[in-house]
DNA sequence: TAGTAAATCCCCCATCTGTAGTATATGAGC
DNA sequence: GCTCATATACTACAGATGGGGGATTTACTA
């Protein structure tokens, strides 16, 4: 967790005059520390060696990797890092695909620097800095299969498990052996840490893995 | 369900000229035909005979059966009446318990004929009219152990099934032989019309059983 | 008082489930 | 080319589960 001292920033932006004035900006109080890099690239090579707080990624960055699939690279290390989304537009579908893979939240860049501050803040204080609409978009879909790590032949298998469907009646269902059906179970009861149907289940509709 | 015709009301009212009102502005439209009840027993002794699409009834009702303990009655039979209580005072405990005994909705007795008729017509169209305050009171807590058939015991041992817990667990919990757990067990299954635990956590929680 | 529902307990037994271990083919990523 | 995840498939076994009975006590209700 981030402890009292100031927060540690990584902002990875292509332009040179953004990044700079955003570096300028953030670095101007003694809340922050931010790192800048011109591409995710840099900051992927640097990134095991810091312990950011929050990572400010822009969303169109130039050659190279795009913002959206350096969040996908960031995420696979299994760190858990807070990545805000810095993007032009308000474009609904690029911000929600950006929360889908794993943003926290976003800002648009023609954003005053009172409006950049208030949203670092939010984001480094736990929350989730989204407009309302993108924010109810969010909450309804979100959580459907994706911080699942389950494949997608086990996702079914797991709709099935939770409509009470028996292995027999799965391996029909899916024209699949009984033997195959019993190892997607395990493997879904492995990933999901739980050790009975019951707690699949519960797990399942509570967390809206289905 | 109700049809196209007029919707066939009963108002159960111990008070003669506030029942005799409440009658003829119901009656003054074609939209309803409303039948009036002095007490609950001329009324459950009706009821028999007519089917109406909703009850409005008196929850301070003089002597004999108070609006409440007649409410119970009519949900005794079996039959789903929409019934809106009719209170003089907003009062949450009481209108709260007359909902958790099956009421639909309710009505403040000072209301203006407008208000009346909206509420009635509401409930009539299948909505549940009631203050915001009460309405989200409700919302948390009506589902709890009230629609659903099962006894005390069964709710506790359906809980655990839903936490994952095996027969050997929950006896350990609650203090009673396996055997017993497996009598409940059964009984939730007969009553909830499934077959299995999947099938029972998940109908569970989909429908706040628990 | 008779009947009913709830809560407690027991038996038998077929089937299902969870765990462990092994194995092959395939495709994506390094 | 090697490794990892996925999807497929198998064997074996202990223990859990679900369905079928039957039984007793208590408590409320008709």
């Amino acid at each position: 967790m981030s402890n009292a001292g100031p927060f540690q920033l990584a902002l990875i932006e292509d332009d040179p005059e953004v990044r700079s004035l955003m570096k300028l900006l953030l670095n101007s109080g003694t809340d922050y520390y931010c790192r800048a890099y011109e591409n995710a690239e840099a900051f992927l090579k640097e990134l095991p060696l810091i312990d950011p707080d929050l990572i400010l990624m822009d969303i169109d960055l130039g050659p190279g990797l795009s913002g959206i699939e350096a969040l996908k690279k960031i995420h696979q290390t299994g760190r858990k890092l807070n990545t805000v989304m810095l993007t032009i537009h308000e474009d609904d579908d690029s911000v929600f695909g950006a929360l889908c893979a794993g943003a926290t939240g976003y800002l648009i860049k023609g954003a005053s620097p009172v409006q950049l501050l208030e949203v670092v803040r939010q984001a480094c204080l736990g929350g989730a800095p989204m407009s309302p609409r993108i924010a109810r978009r969010v909450v309804s879909t979100f959580h459907i299969g994706q911080s699942n790590p389950l494949s997608k032949r086990e996702k079914e298998v797991l709709a099935m498990l939770c409509e009470g469907d028996s292995y027999k009646e799965i391996s029909e269902k899916l024209f699949i052996s009984g033997s195959t059906v019993r190892t997607h179970i395990k493997h879904i009861y492995e990933k999901l840490e739980v050790h009975s149907r019951a707690e699949v289940v519960s797990k399942a509709i509570r967390e809206k893995l289905i």
